[in-house]
DNA sequence: TTGAAAGCGATACCAA
DNA sequence: TTGGTATCGCTTTCAA
């Protein structure tokens, strides 16, 4: 592997010099840059990055825990995440908790606190008080994506207001029977989306005069699979249909989609429904729902703690993305 | 931040021996494996990756080199080649080529090159020969899953085995008339997919006698919207409909399906359907399909490099892993 | 503008 | 079993 010395031997330079004309820092002069350019190009030179991490302490890297990549919201926030660390020159760790309880400690300990990273970006993660202490201790900088913790900065959507948005719409139609599909609360993970989300959703029956019934709630894991069980069940045993369906992601209200043609039923004519996201797939399910563009705050977020990092801001401070209503096929008035 | 030396002075040793002691070295005793233990647990002090990845020349990290993240196989991969890095003490570093051509000399010069893995997982990516020199000459073991590239070695499946048993599937129910949906060829991946599935159809449908016909021959983007648009597309202009679809992904296949259903239709009366891949969402499209099981494809191939990295196996090889046939509702003799 | 030399924080060899 | 010390490859003063 060449190094920086076979860079300087062949330019006929100091390797500082080199580290200088190589980072593109003042004070060299165009022609010894344009040898040492050249030099470096010829033998393929590329710095070590643990060695100039070790120089200046930083590792040219951030880390992003995510819960899983299988949802569709944390696996866009990640490529958001990516896009923004790309344009920085960033690379980018990825921390991922994937199911089995206990590897949290030793991802958080082994891999979180080794320095590799200069910043961390947490997709709904809940720290605990203890690996907030820890993570403060490091001085890496970080910021949490879907959801709020204690103490640390983070880019989020009004949940409330989106929820409450989404059902107000569909009480704009004429609805009054509409059926809610939230979320779980996991354990380990913020619970802002689902605790706020079905706020929101309360919020707006209560301000129609509408009475939340028990027999049109139902609860599944934010993905297709489960909500589109848990809405056949519903609509095997409930003697009343809902005409309506709030569900608290996209992905939920497309298993609903599916469980409602399922069932012989149509959308919206026998059920509208309603979502929040804007999945990739919304479009082609003509599913009406609110927007909230995780591929935007997680660029945003890497972009917050880049600037930081960057010392273009003083300490990162927590910024709210807006969402907005997309009207599509999946919503209509009640027969 | 605590370093090593802060550690040796709390428990009274030197560094060389509290660097022996932490990394569970021989030749220290008990005692004081005990002591620096606890002093380091106490100073909360983790070892800087640059340092130790300067000294012993490992990062302890590996690289995972995707298309993109928003297609089941990839994502899955990921998650299998995390898992086994994670029960290994690796960190996986995130390496999207998404999107934008020409960040791909950029990932790859900058982030690749850098020595900041010790090995490289590619993930139907397709080097060319100046990328597989450049990642030769830094003498990082690398592996390909999902296709084939000349020079290095891969974990793959038998694309052209398993495409034609679904085709013979369907053929076996006594359909004729088997409509093809493949994928298409992206420049600079892999195209042993595309390109050896289509050869299985064919090859099954000419063991059998059966000629393709070119009004039931369509092309997707391995996803779910393309697929069902060409699907859509296929059964409003066509004249005499196919009995049964061959999809070269699951995400295509149920794609398909809901076009069927958009269309009226039901799967399997009107219309079967098989796929590949069983896709999280297979069982419940109750989606007739080939396994492939690309999670363990992934954690194959990031402990093939492990036991190269380790010293338990020389050269890495390329390893077939099998598939297998699970039938669901979504295939039944034609009517 | 350039170079010499002192770190950065660990590891690893050689003595003790 | 332990400690001293050179070393990893680059960055960064400080002088020249």
């Amino acid at each position: 592997m060449t190094g920086i010395d076979d860079v300087a031997r062949a330019s006929g330079v100091s390797t500082a010099t080199v580290s200088r004309a190589l980072r593109g820092l003042p004070n060299v002069s165009d022609a010894t840059r344009a040898r040492v350019s050249l030099a470096a190009h010829e033998l393929g030179y590329v710095a070590s990055s643990s060695a100039s991490g070790l120089a200046t302490g930083r590792t040219l890297a951030m880390g992003v825990v995510v819960p899983s990549l299988d949802l569709w919201f944390y696996s866009t926030v990640i490529e958001g995440v990516d896009s923004a660390l790309r344009a920085a020159s960033y690379d980018l760790i990825l921390f991922n908790l994937g199911g089995r309880r206990g590897d949290r400690e030793r991802v958080f300990h082994r891999s979180i606190l080794r320095k590799r990273t200069d910043a961390l970006i947490a997709l709904c993660i809940d720290f605990t008080e203890d690996e907030r202490k820890q993570l403060a201790s490091t001085g890496h900088p970080t910021i949490v994506v879907g959801g709020k913790v204690r103490g640390l900065p983070h880019v989020d959507i009004d949940e409330c207001a989106a929820a409450r948005q989404a059902t107000e719409h569909l009480i704009g139609l004429g609805h009054t029977r509409i059926a809610h599909l939230g979320g779980t609360v996991i354990e380990g993970l913020t619970r802002e989306v689902t605790d706020q989300r079905r706020r929101g959703y309360l919020e707006a029956m209560a301000n129609a005069g509408l009475t939340p019934r028990d027999e049109l709630t139902m609860a599944g894991d934010f993905d297709m699979a489960s909500a589109r069980r848990a809405m056949t069940e519903l609509l095997s045993r409930s003697s009343e249909r809902p005409t309506a369906l709030y569900a608290d992601s996209d992905e939920m209200a497309m298993g609903a989609m599916l469980a409602i043609t399922d069932a012989g039923l149509r959308v919206p004519d026998d059920i509208s429904v309603i979502g929040i996201d804007d999945h990739d797939l919304a479009e082609s399910f003509g599913l009406t729902t609110i927007a909230q563009e995780p591929f935007a705050q997680g660029a945003l977020a890497a972009r917050l703690l880049l600037d930081e990092l960057g010392g273009r801001t003083s300490r990162t401070r927590s910024v709210r993305h807006p969402v907005h209503l997309i009207e599509r096929a999946s919503t209509a008035p009640p027969r």
